[in-house]
DNA sequence: TATTGTTATACTCTATAACTATA
DNA sequence: TATAGTTATAGAGTATAACAATA
């Protein structure tokens, strides 16, 4: 005998099928190398993040950097203040709506970005030869789908 | 004109072409439901990943342990400490190779998995509704696959 | 009255190194 | 000499609430 003559009424999925767990686990994957990379920069996963967001979408109000960085903004004061000490974002006050902090990407914020980009590439090329093109892209597509449903 | 004559030698990838960025926010979108849930429970995320790779595997030593949840060992050494505390895990020394410790889950830790399977299994349930089955276990056999390259 | 952002606080995980016990 | 796990420590993110300024 290998399983019980009744399985429980309501089984947990395997942890490799539970989306959770399957996503961090295959964040941990990727990010092995990009650690690496990043330890040898003046920044952390948190702040490459903000400055990938700026760097994209240009200058935006705190709360939209939040989401689209995965931070909650009291982390994200901080480490804003952190990155304009350091020269990385400059933040002004929105004339529109004085509430709003308009956060706008500095040229060494850019530079920084800029200097990631061969490593990242490279990086990202060996996991494309490893994991193959086409599933990557199709992975990319499902997950930029997922998104979609936060609301 | 919508974009400059020459692009830039390096240019990174749009942050929801990042594979990193698409993974976090996907797993941000993913656990606003389950994080709901857990907050109405004794554990953390943490502790429920210990959990389940203990609930599916059996007894386990603890850097397999720490492997599986994604958590480093000695972050593992004090929630441990925590769960045996609280009566959800024990531990015992291997009588094989005595540097080992192995961890067995308790019936209260067994238990509480359980009692979270219904209404995760309800939550995962709308998830395959607003993002389509096919698709969901597509998106898993791609992030197993992903895994696999982490040697 | 609601929203943006800041501050404060307690908790927890991260990351690294040093250490113990065992092999 | 290498490995499993623990301890120590500094740093940082998480989560929540309370608060200020503005709309």
């Amino acid at each position: 005998m290998t399983s019980p003559a009744t399985p429980p009424a309501n089984p947990l999925r395997r942890t490799s099928r539970s989306l959770p767990i399957a996503l961090l686990r295959a964040r941990e994957t990727v990010m092995g190398p990009i650690r690496d990379m990043l330890a040898q920069t003046p920044i952390n996963e948190q702040k490459r993040r903000v400055l990938r967001v700026l760097d994209e979408s240009g200058p935006l109000e705190q709360k939209s950097i939040a989401l689209a960085a995965c931070l909650l903004l009291p982390s994200l004061t901080r480490i804003l203040q952190a990155m304009e000490a350091d020269g990385l974002v400059s933040r002004t006050s929105d004339p529109a709506d004085r509430r709003r902090t308009i956060v706008t990407i500095t040229p060494q914020g850019a530079a920084i970005i800029a200097d990631h980009a061969v490593a990242s590439n490279a990086i990202l090329g060996r996991m494309e030869e490893a994991f193959g093109a086409d599933k990557l892209n199709l992975l990319l597509d499902l997950l930029e789908d997922l998104q979609k449903t936060r609301d």
